[in-house]
DNA sequence: ATCCAGGTATGCA
DNA sequence: TGCATACCTGGA
């Protein structure tokens, strides 16, 4: 029997000050698809009203842009408080993203400059490291929705609940408690010995992801990798998406066939993709990558 | 039915 | 170092 849920009133959400007095920032909705459910998060859905709702930390918001373009948001009237407060960093508020795109080399890069035509306003979510990090030791070799139904499961099974329906996602401490078996049984496949295992061994240093999160880019990425489960692309996108690390450049197989086919990268390892990706895009490499992410997912169906 | 999906760890040249 | 292969499982 389903409690009701008193929900707030629609309220903007200001990311970035403006760069020019007078041009608010409009958002097209296939950016912010792309932001929320591009492939950064896992636990945005669109609902049948076309908002977006989603769950994150202790925090349940829905999303969804007015008639000019602004973002607004609606939780959960026990929530909103929190949500308020919690929201703009999610959203990494303040980061002058369209200052940091402009110095990205798309005038020396036309294929660059197409993608940030293409998903002006895109930008990277700050999400928390431990959530980050859970979600993609599951997203080994298998698709976003796929991923987002292991995530769920994992909330729905073993997480708090939040309000009524809405659960957070177990803290590393809870999924230590939780068998392999059980793992398995919210589709992990054979991450569920990752996610354990991890879990073990986070369990007994409580403030090791925390201070990993602190670290610079190389010794955070070098210490993350000691967990099972994490090599050069997972350590990548944690570091980019919950620590915030830009210089951060997963290579993936998006990536990859961007790389070959608009750059000429014909056959080259990860590694030197990833090497080049830092070299030629610079210390927001990171940002880069999730703009031909974008392009290449969209124009490569799927 | 067969193949593949935002990888990583392991075993061999 | 560098390359092949196994690892789970749902969906096309």
């Amino acid at each position: 029997m389903p409690s009701f849920l008193a929900w707030s009133d629609w309220q903007p959400l200001v990311l970035d000050p403006p760069p020019e007095a007078g041009q608010s920032e409009m958002l097209a909705p296939a950016v912010l698809a792309e932001i929320l459910d591009g492939g950064q998060a896992f636990r945005w859905v669109r609902t049948a009203d076309g908002s977006w709702q989603g769950v994150w930390s202790d925090c349940v918001a829905r999303l969804k842009l007015s008639e000019q373009g602004a973002l607004l948001w609606s939780a959960p009237q026990t929530l909103a408080e929190t949500v308020a407060h919690k929201l703009p960093p999610y959203f990494a508020a303040g980061t002058g993203f369209a200052r940091l795109a402009d110095g990205l080399p798309w005038r020396s890069d036309p294929h660059l400059a197409r993608c940030l035509e293409s998903f002006r306003g895109l930008r990277l979510l700050r999400q928390p490291l431990g959530e980050t990090l859970l979600g993609f030791l599951c997203s080994a070799t298998k698709q976003i929705v796929q991923i987002k139904q292991m995530i769920e499961l994992l909330a729905r099974r073993h997480g708090r609940e939040i309000v009524p329906e809405f659960h957070r996602l177990p803290t590393w401490t809870e999924l230590a408690a939780v068998r392999e078996e059980d793992l398995r049984a919210c589709l992990l496949g054979f991450r569920a010995r990752y996610v354990q295992q991890t879990a073990q061994f986070l369990a007994g240093r409580p403030d090791w992801l925390e201070q990993t999160g602190q670290l610079p880019y190389a010794e955070a990425k070098e210490r993350l990798r000691e967990l099972p489960g994490v090599g050069e692309k997972v350590a990548d996108c944690v570091l980019l998406f919950g620590a915030g690390r830009f210089e951060a450049f997963p290579v993936d197989v998006w990536i990859i066939r961007a790389m070959k086919a608009r750059y000429g990268l014909e056959g080259w390892a990860p590694q030197q993709i990833a090497h080049f990706g830092r070299v030629h895009f610079g210390a927001h490499a990171g940002l880069a990558q999730q703009y031909l992410f974008a392009f290449e997912r969209k124009a490569g169906g799927r």
